[in-house]
DNA sequence: CGTTGGTGTTACCGGTCAGTAACTATCTGG
DNA sequence: CCAGATAGTTACTGACCGGTAACACCAACG
């Protein structure tokens, strides 16, 4: 399942088959077939999984930066430069959204929740860090990321993705009015 | 071959098939073989015709605002945000990045040098706007279209994506140093 | 020992899709 | 009026893919 998250993620969601997912874990398509109804539902599964993954992150970065909002902030930008840089292959979600062109797809509606779900986080730890604008900054610095995610894949390495450090540092220092000093 | 390229938009180019489009184009499959070579040559010139019309909205812009570059800086941010309104599917370029897994598909070159020349563009109307630091504020704009582009897919109207103008905005207003009152 | 539940294997079905062949119809220009 | 190019039609191939059926295998557990 882990081999199925991976392969996924690097061939795109309609360009891998399960023969060949089962076949790189080491099993066989029956075996698949007994754990999941369908292939819809085993990447619905995976993103699932992906999502609880990412939401342990912000549990994570509590844990580095106790009570200091301020750091967390930070952490989430370098964790989020990190993500991009390398041989990244953007994000699963927003590839995956971008692959089911359906809009009645049931991976859909997970997407979207995961995606609000991480704007509202992102917008609570702005509004906690003492930004004057939270709501305008979160909206900002995930729609940055976004971008970088998938500038990655057009760009490459080289672009405007390898600067999106500096431009979330940016935004939380001018758009969300830290008060010039902090 | 419009009918290709939206098609292509609408359902992504690995889930349209070339029957259904020839057949929405009022034609068969033989006849797009004569002037194709394949699929994947059907995309490029697709792509490439994509790309002219774009680079055709950059002369739009000057001749809207002839030697006001502050203008069409805005200008374009207007042509951005009502882009990504309505029942959008995202950028066609980036799209296709996205489902084309395959790094040494031949659309790839294409759509790496249509981004960077884009990105170039920007970065120049910036300067000649007079902004203080325009490499930087043309890739925030970029990153933050590409972003609100990607999120219209996976969250829907309502989402990030909606607010894009606000935040494009305040992009050109405190980052790009225009100088408090410009 | 036997049974039961999970796993592997093979073969198959039905469908879709890219691309081709061969033939016919239509329109053009000379 | 004829020749040549272009377009339409039908049918086909070969490959792939999602999903299923039937059956053999192997373990644990009573």
């Amino acid at each position: 399942m882990t081999t199925a998250r991976e392969m996924f993620h690097q061939h795109g969601v309609r360009g891998v088959g399960i023969e060949a997912i089962t076949e790189a874990a080491g099993t066989n398509k029956m075996t698949l077939y007994r754990h999941f109804a369908s292939k819809d539902d085993l990447i619905v599964e995976c993103l699932q999984r992906a999502a609880k993954e990412s939401y342990l992150k912000w549990d994570e970065l509590e844990r580095q930066h106790p009570g200091d909002p301020k750091a967390q902030l930070h952490a989430w930008i370098g964790n989020a430069a990190e993500c991009i840089s390398g041989d990244w292959r953007g994000c699963e979600m927003a590839n995956t959204a971008v692959e089911l062109a359906d809009d009645d797809h049931p991976a859909k509606r997970v997407i979207e929740e995961v995606k609000k779900n991480h704007r509202n986080f992102l917008a609570k730890l702005c509004a906690r860090a003492g930004l004057d604008q939270p709501e305008l900054a979160a909206d900002m610095l995930g729609l940055l990321l976004e971008g970088a995610r998938i500038s990655r894949q057009s760009e490459g390495q080289e672009g405007p993705s390898a600067r999106f450090k500096r431009m979330a540092e940016e935004v939380i220092a001018t758009v969300g009015g830290l008060g010039e000093k902090a």
